[in-house]
RNA sequence: GCGGGAGUGGUGUAACGGCAGCCACGCCAGACUUAGGAUCUGGUGCCCUCGGGCGUGCGGGUUCGACUCCCGCCUCCCGCACCA
């Protein structure tokens, strides 16, 4: 390629024909192609956008960056689908290439890597249907991109791409797996730690078992070691664990709480989930949820991201309260229970009337009566003839029910009464025990105090079920609605030992939190809305887990760890990739893993330290978001066959500034569609990795940006078809078809709308700069924005423009020469410079291209056609739009005369010399309305100014007559006569 | 309902609390052309009696001065939503 070096230019023959009137050497869509293709040959063959790491296998080169500050910045890595890109899908990788050139050429180390996250439900399904292996298929649709991208220009540092599907990468996903096996979370410290500490310390007896960990009661000491392995393996961050999970029959897979749309379908297939318990592996982010939500604080993402998140997160404070239920109608042989309900609001301890369950709470069975009381409400019954039968009869509806129906807010409330009264706490009072759909299995303790005087919930429920409503909060005078659940002092709450009225609900919640806590009937608490993480599929093409079971013996289905040395447990091959799907609505079927099919891989001998043994293999897969929540991590040295990361690359590229500094990726960019499931998973597991010390930084992603979408218009006829957008003519504000008018839309680019636009085209039309340059210039980065086809032209001009400031159209010679350039142009360079500077560090690319063209348009008028343009500002022009569009901005520098690519060249500074005028025009306003303009040194104090405006004529005509109440002037700005 | 964000020409957008509309598309006119869907030049917020008047969703407020800050509405977009 050394030819290639030295004569870059990928000129070979002129750009039209000697008839056509277009000049040899102008800037056409067929130069830019030639163009192009020969600067991406060049910067492939030449390791342009070889990043060099401190230290290790990709360290060559790093003396010549050793003293540059990094800059780590990444995309959202795709999917490659095999749909292809549209319009929109290149935003935010362009957004990431021009400020990655930008930060380069301005003498940062910049890490711009790209990878493919490869494993999930689209190329299994095609694999279902056509027999294909899911690798072949994203294999091809992973090249089909990574040529996509390469046409656009995009400065990837190629020797760090890699796929989530490589065993080499998905072999240390499997081994992140067994560190967050390999570990629990000590609340005392608030990390992770080793699960070997903690059997250390339970050993030791400097430390209890957690609450809920150890159903035997037995002291630890007295547990044998299967009783143990138990206890332990209930500790664990990455735990197996029966509970009602969203199975999803058309799938054949359950799916994580995030996966299931709000109204009760799968994300992926719009299928119907449903409830249903089953054994699984869940991964325990719960504990993380404080310092997930509290270091969102020290994170530099947009608001309304960290909105969502702290809403996903769902942290509320209040209390939980015991409220015991005698044994009165109860089975005889029935002990006395306390149902555990948890409040925001135990001010209004006094208001309860009554108390709900959820239907699936697990004390329902042991709470239900064997018999209806005398005279039981109609209404509460149900019509049953036993509390059992009503009881099993709504389980049964609230299990068929959708998510949708039962999180309709509108719906009118339904329940059962169990039989039983429970005791309020606060005053003895019995209280009606329920069982209704409204209250959620998974939030707090699946049971409630209801106040309906201050919940419009329960001010419904006992509506329909006719029970009393007792105001606890004084509502303001003018209140005339139902339930209050403002501000206002207490009323109606005391007992003979204590009493809240008058308190406001703050100091009461204190009040009466304490009394609860001194006769251990409730505590303060927190919960969160966050569940903990269902991370395992019933699906083939996802990464096995590194776990076995033994089959025979004392400790047969207890998980065991696949030691580090045999990973990765590679992905077997199988005749079916499918998992037994069934009918969508049959909510009784039961998964079938394809990986329990594939038997010669399902049981496996293995000597782990006893001797061989044979082991069957855990058959589930993990989760399409495995691979996504480290990625960032493998970028900085893909091809590491002895470690996850290096410590000391970890360190370099993503450890913190500084002391509290929370360190990570320095510019992350993806859509807003991830901000729940992927950032928050990914956010887990790098803390998990932080508590455990492989990484130095807190956080994965320091600052984040949302890219906009872009949308486009679409059209349909009087029939409501859509018709081709790219084929309807706008006349006279009238939108035609074919000569027949058709209504304009506005939506998501796509087939389906008729409106899709391809990357293709457009550089086939105009070339990847031209593209680059028009989508950057559409609006700053995280703003959506139409497409509009009509518009890139103007960008096809203004690089016309810059090359034939630089270039003759005529002769191809460059048009540069040394000849001093007018204070005018030092201006307008200077201010150019600033300006894009200023653009391409916040990201507001439109504002950078807006400067560009200011100078070039001063340029084309102060230097015409003919006259040679200074090379002290042509060379800057070039330098200044190379991050927007690199290929010509680099055909023009080796036409002037450079024999090395700009990538590396230092990016043009603004000398403020030139930055400040020596003459101002400023405003001179009355009352704040602009009269006229005056003219004075950049340096002018006020009382200069004041003069200055005073000695216009225009001015002087205005204040002739009227009283100067007041001068506000502003040197270098303006100068206002209030006047009166 | 709760939370977040945004409302500026025909369109995309721009304006440290200081001349509203930079730059571009579109449109209008002109130049060069056999020709123009090329290129170049000029114009283009609205109204006007050509003096000027009015203009940043609406209404208030702070200020000498508000697209910008504060309060209250309206509209649109996004997220969450029987979360106790």
């Amino acid at each position: 390629m050394s030819q290639t070096a030295q004569q870059p230019s990928a000129e070979q023959q002129p750009a039209g024909g000697p008839d056509d009137g277009v000049p040899p050497h102008r800037y056409t869509p067929a130069l830019a192609q030639r163009i192009e293709l020969a600067w991406q040959d060049r910067w492939e063959s030449e390791g342009t956008f070889h990043t060099p790491n401190p230290v290790g296998r990709l360290a060559e080169g790093f003396e010549r960056v050793a003293g540059r500050p990094k800059f780590f910045v990444m995309d959202m890595f795709p999917y490659p689908s095999g749909a292809g890109l549209h319009v929109g899908h290149p935003l935010g990788y362009l957004g990431t290439d021009v400020t990655s050139r930008f930060r380069r050429m301005d003498g940062d180390n910049v890490l711009h890597p790209m990878g493919y996250d490869a494993f999930g439900l689209p190329a299994e399904q095609y694999a279902v249907q056509t027999g294909q292996h899911p690798r072949v298929t994203t294999e091809a649709n992973i090249a089909a991109i990574r040529a996509q991208l390469r046409r656009l220009g995009v400065d990837h540092d190629d020797r760090r791409s890699f796929a989530t599907i490589d065993p080499g990468y998905y072999r240390w996903t499997q081994w992140i797996f067994l560190r967050v096996f390999g570990s629990w979370f000590d609340r005392s410290a608030g990390r992770a730690r080793p699960i070997g500490e903690l059997v250390a310390e339970l050993d030791a007896g400097t430390r209890e078992p957690d609450p809920g960990t150890d159903p035997t009661g037995r002291p630890w000491a007295e547990l044998d070691d299967v009783e143990r392995r138990r206890v332990v393996d209930a500790h664990r961050l990455a735990y197996l664990h029966e509970a009602p999970v969203n199975w999803c029959p058309g799938l054949g897979t359950v799916l994580s709480n995030e996966e299931v749309t709000p109204d009760g379908r799968s994300e992926r297939g719009n299928f119907p989930v449903f409830r249903r318990p089953l054994t699984q592996w869940m991964m325990r982010i719960t504990a993380y949820a404080e310092r997930l939500l509290t270091d969102l604080d020290r994170l530099d993402w947009s608001d309304s991201l960290k909105q969502m998140q702290r809403n996903w997160i769902g942290r509320s404070t209040g209390a939980r309260i015991g409220f015991p239920v005698g044994v009165a109608g109860r089975a005889d042989d029935a002990a006395p229970e306390t149902i555990e309900v948890f409040t925001t609001r135990p001010d209004t301890l006094f208001g309860a009337t009554y108390v709900v369950l959820a239907p699936e709470h697990p004390l329902v069975g042991a709470l239900t009566a064997q018999a209806w009381p005398d005279g039981a409400d109609p209404r509460w019954t149900a019509g049953a003839a036993t509390p059992a039968e009503a009881v099993r009869e709504y389980q049964r509806q609230a299990s068929r029910r959708s998510e949708l129906d039962r999180q309709d807010a509108g719906r009118e409330k339904t329940g059962v009464w169990l039989g039983v009264t429970a005791t309020n706490p606060a005053d003895g009072r019995e209280l009606p025990v329920f069982i209704a759909d409204y209250v959620l299995t998974g939030y707090g303790t699946g049971a409630i105090m209801a106040v309906p005087g201050q919940d419009a919930r329960d001010w419904e429920f006992a509506e329909v079920f006719g029970l009393p409503i007792v105001r606890t909060v004084q509502p303001p005078a003018d209140f005339d609605g139902k339930a209050w659940t403002g501000p206002g002092p207490a009323v109606n709450s005391a007992n003979g030992e204590l009493s809240l009225d008058g308190l406001d609900v703050d100091a009461a919640k204190a009040a009466i939190v304490d009394w609860l806590a001194a006769r251990g009937a409730g505590e303060a608490t927190t919960t969160y809305k966050l569940r903990d993480w269902l991370f395992s599929r019933q699906r083939y093409w996802g990464e096995p887990f590194p776990i076995v079971y033994a089959i025979d013996g004392e400790d047969a289905d207890l998980p065991v760890a696949v030691p580090d040395a045999m990973l990765p447990v590679l992905l077997p091959e199988v005749d079916d990739y499918s998992p037994k799907t069934f009918a969508d609505d049959d909510a009784d079927s039961a998964p079938e893993p394809p990986l329990s099919r594939a038997a010669d891989w399902t049981t496996v001998e293995l000597d782990l330290g006893d001797g061989p043994r044979k082991y069957r293999r855990e058959t589930n897969t993990m989760p399409n978001w495995a691979g996504s929540c480290w990625y960032h991590l493998r970028y900085l040295d893909p091809g590491d066959d002895e470690r996850m990361v290096d410590p000391e690359l970890e360190r370099y590229w993503l450890g913190p500034r500084g002391p509290g500094d929370v360190g990570g990726v320095d510019l992350y960019v993806g859509g807003v569609e991830h901000a729940v499931l992927h950032l928050l998973y990914a956010r887990f597991w790098h803390k998990v990795l932080f508590d455990l010390g492989y990484v130095s930084s807190e956080e994965p992603f320091r600052r984040l940006v949302n890219q906009g979408y872009i949308s486009a218009y679409a059209y349909t006829d009087e029939r409501g078809f859509y018709v081709p957008a790219a084929d309807v003519e706008e006349r006279d504000g009238q939108f035609l078809y074919e000569g027949r008018p058709v209504d304009r839309e506005y939506g998501k680019i796509g087939k389906s709308l008729k409106n899709m636009v391809t990357p293709d085209e457009m550089i086939a039309a105009y070339g990847a700069d031209t593209f680059r340059v028009y989508e950057m210039s559409t609006g700053p980065l995280d703003q959506s924005r139409p497409w509009e086809t009509k518009a890139v032209v103007g960008s096809q001009r203004l690089l016309q423009r810059i090359w034939r400031v630089v270039v003759d159209e005529g002769t191809g010679a460059p048009r540069a020469a040394d000849v001093e350039p007018g204070e005018d142009t030092l201006r307008a360079l200077h201010r150019t410079i600033a300006g894009v500077r200023d653009g391409f560090a916040t990201l507001r690319f439109n504002i950078a291209i807006a400067r560009v063209t200011e100078l070039t348009n001063h340029l084309t008028q102060v230097y015409g056609a003919d006259s040679p343009v200074p090379r002290s500002v042509a060379e800057p022009l070039v330098l200044l739009v190379a991050p927007l569009a690199p290929h010509v901005a680099e055909e023009l520098w080796s036409r002037l005369g450079h024999d090395a690519s700009l990538a590396w060249h230092p990016f043009p500074d603004a000398d403020p010399r030139w930055l400040v005028e020596d003459t101002v025009q400023v405003a001179v306003q009355l009352n704040g309305k602009v009269r006229a303009q005056v003219s004075v040194p950049a340096d002018a104090d006020a009382a200069a100014l004041e003069a200055a405006a005073r000695a216009d004529e225009k001015v002087a005509a205005h204040l002739a007559g009227r009283t100067v109440r007041r001068v506000v002037a502003v040197p270098g700005r303006l100068v206002n006569f209030v006047v009166g």
